[in-house]
DNA sequence: TATCATGGATCAGGTAATCTGATCCAAGGT
DNA sequence: ACCTTGGATCAGATTACCTGATCCATGATA
């Protein structure tokens, strides 16, 4: 079986070849020229023929030479193209979000990750995604509203923010909807995040209020769709204390009833995603700096 | 451009893929497993991603090891092959010697230095080369009958032994054709080497025989040939003290006059190659041999 | 024709990369 | 429950490698 000669003295001949010269090869190496020359000369030992003729200024490829220097280059630039896109490729990192979360904080943020980590692609898809089913081949991490302990045992969760909800107006809706005790609500426009009507009923469950209807109101596609709709005015909207922080702060929404706000059932928001990759450098970087994000 | 990783960590993680576990590596390359596991670690670091998945019995590729390791198997295997051409080619050694020096001296010498140096393929060509312009190409080693001290600058010389001829002829002509005086070589029958009949002029030109004519007499087409001749009683041949040795220690040729023996004016018998080649192993080694054979 | 500039060879000495060998650990087989 | 297999890991030893200085041959420069 063919061996192989000694692979730096191969790298460091062929850079010599490629350049004419040890110097240029040396430079290209990040060593001196002795350092290339020693190679050179143990590669030509190896093979038993020299493969440089040394003249007073530079080297000139002895047939030998000549023969060798091909086969490397070519395998040598083959190598690095692969271990390059390979090393890309792990610098690309795909990331899936519902729409809300998406959109009222990770988008926001997300330019900050980009500064801090530039190397990193990051591809964010926005959109709902199955849970239990989450596509680990596809995506790298992917946000989840529903913090479940037990998962499939391949992959990993980690928490993130708890939810905590309460029922949020603009100020002019207040005004001209007096809120004044949690039974108010039963002649509120409840607006809903989606079609299911979780959102209220979570809250009701918390905080029975008689009278109040989570069948009523307007249906929207996602949270965010609901929270402008009630920045707008339109009704009261179950507001995520952390999604919406943005809004609260400035005002533009307030919280009629801010002693009552409840947990979820489902535990909370939480980043997910396949065991294999969990550890991935730039899955870690993303993780580390989300939790950092959720934290401040 | 795309930046090679470290190649023994490739070399490593190669044989470690081939071998579809750490241990078999190892002992391929003639390393503890933890030698392996490192330098796949480096890798993987390098690359930043997993190359194998861990279990308790072996490890299996990755997506990312699955592509890298093809790339990997096929260019090593390239550069093995063609350095191990080169040094094969370099253990290819032509040599060219003259018929006589062929068939008397180095024939059945070469044996010798064929068991010392199996890795050494001899191609001998027996046959006469212009020494003036010996092809250093086409030939490693040529052997010379012509030491001539000044030649082509990148052709190296190593003088062997001197040409020390004399008159011998067979017992039985001997016999037969008196010669008791260096003048009865004029009545004896003249054996020469070539049709130039160099071998009896030069002798000649250091002793001076009255009556002797070089002119006259059978040629051959090489010394062997005539020294054949006078073993079987043709005629008397210009017999070269080292190529006739067998001869004269057997005692099927015999000198007239012992005492007249004549060196070349041409000054020996001499090994010659290429400066360039002159150092390389096989070379080196073939005439380190030849060397101790010429003095034994 | 002397001097300089260029480019490689070489060497001693230091340092960093690599290997070893022992131990640990997890998982599967008996 | 125990053993076997195969990889991970660590401290310490070893080796390979690099450096930086110096030397040398040659061709350019003045």
């Amino acid at each position: 079986m063919p061996k192989l000669p000694p692979l730096n003295a191969l790298r460091a001949f062929e850079a010599a070849a490629r350049h004419e010269g040890f110097i240029g090869a040396a430079e290209e190496l990040h060593v001196t020229r002795g350092a290339v020359s020693r190679h050179v000369k143990l590669l030509e030992e190896h093979l038993g023929v020299p493969l440089f003729r040394r003249h007073a200024q530079g080297v000139s490829l002895t047939e030998a030479g000549r023969r060798l220097m091909p086969v490397l280059t070519e395998s040598f630039a083959r190598i690095a193209r692969e271990a390059d896109r390979i090393a890309s490729d792990a610098l690309d990192l795909h990331i899936i979000c519902p729409p809300a979360t998406s959109i009222r904080w990770l988008l926001p943020r997300l330019d900050g990750f980009r500064d801090r980590h530039p190397e990193i692609r990051v591809r964010l898809t926005t959109d709902f995604h199955c849970d239990t089913k989450f596509d680990g081949l596809e995506y790298d991490l992917g946000f989840s509203i529903e913090n479940q302990p037990t998962r499939a045992p391949n992959i990993a969760v980690q928490g993130l923010f708890d939810v905590r909800m309460s029922p949020a107006c603009s100020p002019a809706y207040l005004a001209s909807h007096p809120l004044a005790r949690p039974e108010d609500l039963a002649q509120a426009d409840l607006l809903h995040e989606t079609p299911r009507h979780g959102d209220w009923t979570d809250w009701l469950a918390t905080f029975p209020v008689a009278g109040v209807d989570p069948a009523q109101g307007h249906d929207f596609a996602n949270l965010d769709l609901a929270t402008r709709a009630a920045v707008m005015g339109t009704g009261v909207v179950m507001a995520d204390m952390v999604l919406c922080r943005d809004e609260l702060e400035a005002g533009t929404l307030v919280l009629p009833f801010p002693e009552m706000v409840s947990g979820s059932p489902l535990g909370g928001i939480c980043l997910l995603g396949m065991a294999d990759k969990w550890d991935l450098p730039k899955v870690r970087v993303f993780r580390d700096w989300v939790a950092e994000q959720a934290a401040g």
